[in-house]
DNA sequence: AGCACGCCGACT
DNA sequence: GTCGGCGTGCTC
């Protein structure tokens, strides 16, 4: 018997199926999904059996037995294993790196080398250097961590060890998981045999009849800490009892529950409204007939569509099947989490990136042990190993963190329809602003769509003001805040109402600039302005970490008019406080939210009143659902508009329309002061009026003139070098070959230097491919990869091919 | 990716 | 003459 393996080693010689021989003891045992540890070359990877035959077309001879079995049951169903195929070949990717993303990171292999003495040395005999090394350590050494943070001598040391035979390195293959255990005790006698044990103690030993006591009255296994707890008793009093032999001590593996102690009270189906029960019947109407359809559900905000999707699950469920839910990373909040724990209960699992990796591990298990039938999570709970699917739902489907940004570059809807035409079941896409792409779909007829317009319980859209900052700089406001925006805070303040300000921008000023001359502070390393930190008083590059200390003179034209511009949310935090001194500002960004249950926290103070303004950035503007917030600010809403990126504006229409959702969604009505400096942009004047078709269709214009998606499909291909010349030098063959190979009516754009010309020093050319239909696109550029993947492995140059890209930099 | 094999320069 | 530089090629 032979097993076909991918083996963890992620290089285009090696992203192929390998033969291996199956020992006698795992014959019976082993199945397609697993994973094993194998022989490959001089050392020892971890791979994942993809198929199992008699023959193999390499001399069998030659073959390698598989070193080690990992798994008992394999981790990766045939439907993930099928599925890995076709996401390798739409993105281009190696297949380890398909099948390691669908595995929870704890389950990834872990591969380090041992540092030990050499077995046919004593320490005594060692170079003395080494001998007091290994005196002062453990005599297991990890030679990563050594050559990290060890010191110069050390490393040397260690190299001569190596060399002089008296160190061994032995490479080890881990797989990661850990499980938690705790330890916990029960009786090994009988009650009666525990009375006798009991009667032969003496009186002094109180605490040993107590504990006793205990196990004659509940004689079940507990855990050593809540039995020291409920008894009263130490660590030493029960050991005691194990070596006695009355108790038996074991370690039972325990599940993290990352909501452990966390009360949720079931809830029931809300009764539903017209329009709601509108959108949701056609779906249960597939989902009964257990067919495919990808429905598009757009609804305002507030207009109910988790309700939609939560009956849609449960419908799913009640026929016996599983569900998927995607949310944004950003809004997996603890209300979204709550909503759900409370309708499905234990039937829960949640996977986002709050979560330890331990923790995602447990939850992850918890969905292929079939120990829950709702698998709620960020864009890898595509993944999701269930095995009878009834409904998949992405929520926010705009959201451009579904798709990924490193290899493999999937996009989570792509793969979400995928699944669901395998299962038969019908997909939601979600949004109160879909994506171009998705509406064009749905409006062609590919999709299904469903609207829902109205708020449920009647409450309005919020009234949208949009002023026009160049006004207020003419009438001598040259604080952030415009009159009306400083009026209505005023007013809520008075009436103890809450309000959310956005602005897109963390930090304190965003660039420093010479009033005289012009001088803007850059990177040495980027072609990039360097940011001001006011915290350590440093400028910071984004993109490579270079730090400097800030010029007091302008190095250019050594004038005095060194100003810093732009600012983020630390610096309207302060403004705010000099115009309400007392008002009480509760700050969410990247700086607020860094520890764990912050971002929690946070939210939690906001909802119980402890502040008058929540001011954040993008993690604000989605899912929360406060009923006091009255009035929403949006600082700079033009800040989006500028970026270099074709979806600029649908982006700012999307971020703008969500935002404002936050407003007046229960009984209170609401506002929202939109400051911009150009107020007649579609994407704004749309955003009054509550018009996403109208946006739509202005946006749609310009995309088809400019030949962009929905009416072309897109491949960027990144070319980067620290020489300069070898990156243009390759972009253009590259984009050579593409107009060679490619169809005439494809258009390929390039060589252009990336807009942010470098990085890291390492200069960035792109060739943007648009096509309509393209059956050698997947060919064609495989055969560039192999073009180059020599020259990459040799030199600094690097080509990354990005399918259906959403970073254009 | 690692790692060994292999073919040319500066050293005991 | 050898030690070691990293170019080339392979891993079932």
């Amino acid at each position: 018997m032979i097993a076909r393996v991918i083996v963890d080693v992620a290089t285009n010689q090696t992203d192929r199926l390998f033969d291996y021989l199956i020992p006698a003891p795992f014959i019976d045992t082993i199945l397609p999904g697993m994973r094993v540890v194998v022989p490959f070359g001089p050392r020892k990877v971890q791979g994942f059996v993809l198929e199992i035959g008699e023959t193999s077309e390499f001399d069998i001879k030659k073959l390698k037995p598989i070193e080690e079995l990992i798994d008992v049951e394999p981790p990766l169903t045939n439907e993930l294993l099928d599925l890995s195929f076709w996401v390798k070949d739409q993105t281009l990717s190696f297949h380890i790196g398909v099948l390691k993303v669908m595995l929870p990171a704890a389950m990834r292999a872990k591969y380090k080398k041992e540092v030990h003495p050499h077995p046919d040395i004593s320490i005594e005999d060692m170079s003395p250097h080494l001998k007091t090394f290994f005196k002062q350590h453990d005599s297991v050494l990890d030679w990563d961590e050594l050559i990290k943070k060890g010191t110069d001598l050390e490393r040397k040391l260690l190299m001569e060890g190596v060399k002089k035979q008296e160190l061994r390195i032995i490479p080890i293959v881990g797989t990661g998981e850990t499980k938690k255990k705790r330890n916990a005790v029960r009786p090994a006698f009988s009650k009666k045999e525990l009375e006798q044990f009991k009667s032969s103690l003496t009186s002094q030993a109180k605490k040993q009849i107590d504990l006793v006591d205990y196990f004659i009255s509940k004689p079940t296994e507990i855990s050593v800490v809540e039995l020291m707890e409920t008894t009263q008793t130490s660590r030493s009093t029960i050991n005691t009892l194990v070596q006695k032999g009355v108790l038996v001590q074991e370690e039972v593996e325990i599940r993290r529950d990352p909501y452990e102690g966390r009360k949720f009270e079931r809830t029931e189906a809300l009764p539903l409204t017209e329009e709601q029960r509108a959108a949701l019947n056609p779906i249960l109407n597939k989902m009964d007939k257990g067919e495919h359809e990808t429905f598009l559900l757009r609804g305002v905000t507030g207009s109910g569509k988790t309700e939609v999707y939560l009956q849609a699950i449960d419908r799913a469920l009640s026929l016996g099947k599983e569900a998927i839910m995607l949310v944004p990373e950003i809004s997996l909040t603890p209300q979204m989490v709550k909503r759900f724990k409370e309708r499905f209960g234990s039937e829960v699992a949640v996977l986002h990136s709050a979560l330890s990796k331990g923790e995602k591990y447990d939850e992850w298990r918890r969905i292929r042990d079939k120990k829950v039938r709702v698998a709620v999570g960020a864009r890898s709970a595509i993944f999701a190993p269930f095995e009878n699917i009834g409904m998949i739902i992405i929520d926010e489907e705009h959201e451009t963190s579904y798709k990924q940004e490193e290899a493999p570059r999937y996009h989570a809807r792509d793969v979400a329809i995928k699944r669901g035409g395998y299962y038969k079941c019908p997909v939601i896409l979600g949004s109160a602003t879909p994506s171009l792409e998705s509406f064009a779909r749905a409006q062609k007829g590919v999709y299904h769509l469903l609207t829902m317009e109205k708020r449920v319980n009647n409450v309005q859209l919020p009234v949208v003001n949009i002023i026009d900052m160049r006004e207020e700089l003419k009438k001598g406001n040259r604080s952030m805040f415009s009159e009306s925006l400083t009026e209505a805070m005023r007013s809520r303040l008075e009436k103890k109402e809450q309000m959310v300000l956005f602005l897109n921008r963390r930090g304190y000023s965003t660039f420093i600039l010479c009033r005289d001359c012009g001088y803007v502070a850059q990177c040495p390393h980027c072609d990039i302005s360097l940011t001001y930190h006011r915290t350590n008083q440093t400028l910071q590059c984004h993109y490579c970490n270079h730090i400097e200390t800030p010029p007091t003179f302008c190095p250019s034209c050594e004038g005095d008019s060194i100003r810093f511009f732009g600012s983020g949310t630390q610096k309207v935090e302060e403004e705010l406080q000099k115009v309400f001194p007392d008002i009480r500002v509760i700050r969410m960004d990247v700086d607020t939210t860094k520890r764990k249950g912050s971002h929690e926290k946070l939210l939690d103070r906001f909802g119980s009143g402890e502040g008058d303004v929540l001011l954040g950035t993008q993690m604000i503007a989605k899912g929360l659902d406060f009923p006091n917030i009255t009035l929403v600010g949006i600082l700079a809403a033009d800040s989006m508009l500028h970026i270099p990126d074709f979806r600029s504006s649908e982006r700012t229409f999307q971020l703008l329309t969500q935002v404002s959702g936050r407003a007046g969604r229960h009984e209170k009505a609401g506002e929202v002061i939109v400051q911009t400096y150009t107020p007649d942009h579609y994407s704004i004047v749309d955003v009054k009026q509550h018009d996403y078709v109208s946006f739509y269709q202005r946006e749609m214009q310009l995309r088809k003139q400019a030949a962009y998606p929905p009416y072309y499909f897109l491949t960027l291909i990144h070319v980067s070098d620290t020489d300069l010349t070898n990156a243009i030098r390759v972009t253009e063959k590259i984009c050579h070959y593409l107009r060679e190979n490619l169809s005439p009516t494809t258009l390929i754009f390039g060589p252009a230097a990336s807009s942010i010309p470098r990085i890291k020093d390492r200069y960035r050319y792109q060739c943007m491919i648009k096509y309509k239909v393209e059956p050698k696109m997947i060919k064609v550029l495989q055969e560039i990869i192999k073009t180059y993947q020599g020259e990459m492995a040799r030199t600094d140059l690097s080509v990354l091919i990005d399918t259906n890209p959403y970073m254009m930099m």
